[in-house]
DNA sequence: ACCTGAACACCGTTCAAGT
DNA sequence: ACCTGAACACCGTTCAAGT
């Protein structure tokens, strides 16, 4: 399986600006689109989303807090971009000889799940901000191309496509959720439990694989699609 | 299929208090949790999650935004005390004759999916906060309690309704998501949107039919799930 | 073109006080 | 027991100004 990192990284950056101040021509921004965007999501790796504000942003980018606001129009904006560059590192499926459409979107969604695990704080921004940018749009238009290609209708396509991603990141959300606060009746024991809770105990007994799991959930949903 | 409405609606509120001020015995307190619940789940439905401020929720309740603080610790624990409420809504399924795994787990998501859609403010908060309530664990104990009454391992029943809440949420999640911002590249007409994403255009020629879409994914992971 | 700084209109929450 | 009010330590964003 062969992966291709699209986006922007590495692009751009380079090139001579002009700069309005024609007597100190060769002053460079210190700011740019890309190191913005790379340094949200590291920060919200680090600190969660909670814990990227402005003012602290810009103190991590040794710049006024007021200067990110050049180049996004808000923090919204902002987030939409770290969104967006997550997807980009999940890269993009060549197609090889032997696929089916079953073996496409197991492998995307696979590793859509292993990438957004590396940044499990980006998850409930990915969940909630839908982002259509261009670039997301040209790859799902390029994986439904792929599973018509292996003979799907592209009606189909997306048909599964969506279920497949909903499935994906409700998982993926639950996965990495830290349950909310210590709520009401927190703290119960172990032994409690499975007096209280007498069918959850049992289900919970083999223990809790979340890969075996989310890949049976991922599988079924394929072998259960009437689609071949 | 019949359902019973868990939770706390109804109950509380009743009986004589003691008041501590003895020469004034019958002063009432202006406030409720439950009413308190039950107002932040109106704003919320009227205003978004965002529009919730604990300074104009205590204006809404006519009372000093502090108040609401002497019944929960804090804006966290209102917000999870909002999610139980809604799935307190959703209710239980009664186990009827001829009832199969399959038929408790499609009516269980379907109706949550259709409690979800008439507070669809809420959805992000359900994703994103997952509350492990004494009520909670009750309702997925008996649950899975149901679903080994008609056949399935306790561990299978777990696996299956994990996945199928997976799926649930987040389809939710994407039909409800009001797409973040204008980002790059919205406001594209639809006639270019073809010839720019021609299999995605082509995906959608049929229309999309929400509730069809969900279904079929819904019916897949349950087809496919080796379990029966 | 790119960045700064002050100012505006908010937040959630603590804490001491009132009744 | 139940609620108030002032105060604290923050927010995101606008806007005029600097270079």
């Amino acid at each position: 399986m062969k992966w291709l990192r699209t986006g922007p990284s590495g692009a751009g950056l380079a090139g001579g600006r002009v700069c309005f101040d024609e007597l100190v021509p060769d002053r460079r921004p210190a700011l740019d689109r890309d190191v913005i965007v790379r340094t949200a999501l590291a920060v919200i790796d680090r600190d969660g989303v909670a814990g990227l504000t402005m003012r602290k942003f810009g103190a991590e980018l040794g710049v006024d807090p007021m200067a990110v606001y050049y180049y996004l129009p808000d923090k919204g904006a902002l987030f939409d971009a770290v969104v967006e560059a997550v997807h980009d590192e999940v890269g993009e499926l060549l197609v090889e000889e032997g696929a089916t459409w079953q073996s496409l979107v197991w492998e995307t969604f696979q590793r859509t799940r292993r990438v957004l695990l590396r940044h499990p704080h980006t998850i409930p921004l990915v969940g909630t901000r839908p982002v259509l940018s261009p670039r997301m749009l040209a790859r799902a238009d390029r994986l439904i191309a792929a599973l018509v290609e292996v003979g799907l209708t592209a009606a189909t396509a997306l048909n599964i496509v969506a279920c497949a991603r909903s499935y994906t990141v409700g998982y993926l959300l639950v996965e990495a959720g830290v349950p909310a606060g210590p709520p009401v009746g927190a703290g119960v024991a172990d032994a409690d439990v499975m007096v209280a809770y007498p069918s959850l105990a049992a289900g919970m007994a083999q223990g809790y694989d979340p890969d075996r799991q989310f890949g049976m959930g991922l599988r079924a949903l394929l072998d259960g699609f009437p689609a071949g």
